[in-house]
DNA sequence: CGGCATCCTGTATGATACTG
DNA sequence: CAGTATCATACAGGATGCCG
């Protein structure tokens, strides 16, 4: 992997302060945002699914689900059954279904390299053929960490950067 | 997303005990071990490098690379350049390159959902376009969370789960 | 330079109990 | 069922200082 720009090693100025790697961690850096995110991709979408699925208290899952509310990947809905008493479904928002990537490379690898005693295997529902999470250009080509640039445009001089965390 | 087999919905028994996504969290997890995981990425050998890049403590710093060294995914090695004094070096092994997915998909997902001023980009070395972090599957087809089947074959009923965390 | 030990604070999370 | 409130614990991580 190669560096371009304001992104080339340099000691003083740690990249982070712009870095989506990190902002992306604001919203899902804890083990149990990671398991309501996952339990929701598995189909959960009440509250209670959600907690035992996930196995975490009732605690942690009502504030997981509204710190993911509130970042935007998950959206809380009413619904009203017939016949029945209204409730409240938690749902996927677009933002929410593009971690799928990010949820899944933590799958994959562990499938890889530390595998749980029956690995879950992902399928494609058109072709039945495994999935698998990888990075790939815009030309089609396979792209390994090896073959990637990263580069950053910005004024990574100044004193007082924008974004931390 | 469809689940079938073992993972089928079912509130008493969490799928947790063998999900493969904790599994990779017990590497992973932590703030600190995602950014010097970035920095090892991004060029980084040296104690130091990580550290000042990473922006972390030296305390920090050597814990997480003490972890991710025992977790298989950096290797220590000492080296020694002609008329220096002997030195360590961090370096990704096989196991930590296969990380770049789970870390370039945290970092597209900010890009796309909470950009920083100057949003980092990739590009393939090889021709120059832009890469991206996605699912596919073996036949070539992009797929999407609603594309997707995750299945899983074991036991999923007995009392001692095999693994956790 | 590279790294570890100590102390301290903040937070993630479990356990338990309570409310609508 | 769907939460909220309170208390207790464990751990992440900063600050500081020491050591080879």
């Amino acid at each position: 992997m190669k560096l371009e720009g304001a992104l080339a090693l340099r000691d003083d100025q740690p990249v982070g302060s712009y870095c989506p790697i990190e902002r992306t961690l604001t919203v899902v850096s804890t083990r149990s945002a990671m398991l309501v995110l996952r339990e929701a991709f598995y189909g959960a979408s009440r509250f209670e699914e959600f907690a035992a699925r996930a196995d975490l208290t009732d605690a942690t899952t009502s504030a997981r689900l509204r710190d993911l509310v509130r970042a935007g990947v998950l959206e809380k809905r009413p619904y009203q059954e017939p016949g029945q008493r209204r409730r409240h479904e938690y749902a996927l928002t677009p933002a929410g279904e593009d971690l799928m990537p990010a949820l899944f490379a933590l799958l994959q690898w562990a499938n890889r390299h530390d595998p749980p005693p029956y690995p879950p295997q992902l399928t494609h529902d058109g072709c039945g053929r495994p999935v698998t999470i990888e990075a790939r250009c815009d030309a089609g080509h396979h792209v390994t960490s090896d073959d990637v640039t990263v580069t950053a445009a910005g004024p990574f001089g100044l004193d007082d950067p924008v974004a931390s965390t």
